[in-house]
DNA sequence: TGTACATCAGTGAACGCGCGTTCACTGATGTAC
DNA sequence: TGTACATCAGTGAACGCGCGTTCACTGATGTAC
């Protein structure tokens, strides 16, 4: 069978520059830091022109966009992947802490860009929206059940999964922003860490008095 | 009395100079968020030309740590406050988040900038570490406290510290980062919502069984 | 199967811009005598 | 009190750079007949 032109084989099409593009990106913003990404940067990172990816992205912006949804993406697969047998409500809401700690430690250059202020006004992308809502359900949905399971003596589903987005949140920035690793204060490793951290606040659950 | 060139009084030498840039770039980095920082444009805001920082910082970085700097201090200053005539641990621990994620919504521009990645390698900013330090020592005199009240029956005081930091930090950056504000979910007001997460912690603080 | 042609996805040169930083300078200040 | 002079804190021009983006182009692909 004829070779289809796939990947980068010299050909003058590439085959598939937008996800290569992505990757490209990807690989800077791990290796650099979201500081060093250029839209020409990315583009000679593929191996391709600086005005190659304006054939598929509007503007820098639009791949950055793109790099955050797939982060997100890949951010809600390992999250589902970690609790997937998992039927406990609290051990379930430790895992998907423990995914997203993961995640963010894994990968702190996309989970800064996920989160902060480089994709400016996130409402121009429904895609990157709706991607990004999936780890919070996710969240939201143990939280549920953890509630219904301690009788939901307090303060509402809304709030409590405030309260356990942001102590993952937190604890995924604090370990890629600031100075501190997991072993440098309290828990020998990362996942013994979140482990305590989750758990404070899964015994707190439901029961606040607000 | 003759008067002292002190401020921008005209006179060919500034007077504070080193204090007048640092306030430009706080309020360049409220104003235009923390990518428009930029030493030129210090400069113009501080009514000086570009090259008068220099006398006073040896490079960018060394502006931004200041600025970094004053962050953290006003941080810690609004904590110390905050908690001032609080007593009870629990309370005590909930004021000092409230007063943490207060200083984050109201400047947004600064709290990215103190715990981003703007300012690199922060190991070469002792006078900023230190200030730095300040608000987590009182995070974690506070945990102490707690701990010491119900009798500390698990983890240790630097798990149960980090805990308490990154359920405050998390929220904060959550209430900036992400698109939801204090009242598109839960609670109906921003202290209303930092009380109720707080202290869901608070309830699960030294009852951990890790 | 072969050919004409529209469309797509690349190229390379060029634009204007703002940036961090260096340089030689000059005006103002403070101190020794 | 007055003067010489070192030092300090400003200025303005200039450097080289990488950036985002536009433009006219060209090579490759796919489709109608």
């Amino acid at each position: 069978m004829a070779k289809q032109k796939k990947g980068t084989s010299g050909s003058y099409h590439h085959g598939d520059l937008r996800t290569a593009l992505i990757g490209a990106a990807t690989t800077i913003v791990e290796r650099e830091g979201v500081m060093a990404l250029s839209l020409r940067g990315v583009a000679r990172e593929a191996g391709v022109s600086q005005t190659a990816p304006y054939h598929h992205f509007p503007d820098k912006q639009a791949l950055l966009a793109a790099v955050a949804e797939t982060g997100f993406r890949d951010l809600a697969f390992g999250m589902a992947e970690t609790s997937e047998n998992v039927s406990e409500s609290g051990d379930l809401l430790v895992a998907l802490g423990q995914a997203y700690v993961a995640f963010a430690t894994a990968h702190p250059g996309r989970f800064r860009l996920m989160f902060g202020p480089l994709v400016g006004d996130k409402l121009n992308y429904p895609d990157l929206l709706e991607t990004s809502a999936k780890s919070l359900t996710m969240i939201r949905d143990a939280v549920g059940k953890r509630r219904a399971d301690l009788g939901a003596t307090g303060g509402t589903l809304d709030a409590d999964t405030i309260a356990a987005w942001a102590t993952v949140h937190g604890l995924a920035t604090l370990l890629i922003d600031s100075g501190f690793n997991a072993d440098s204060m309290g828990a020998a490793d990362q996942p013994g860490l979140v482990d305590h951290v989750t758990r404070a606040l899964v015994t707190g659950l439901g029961r606040a008095d607000t």
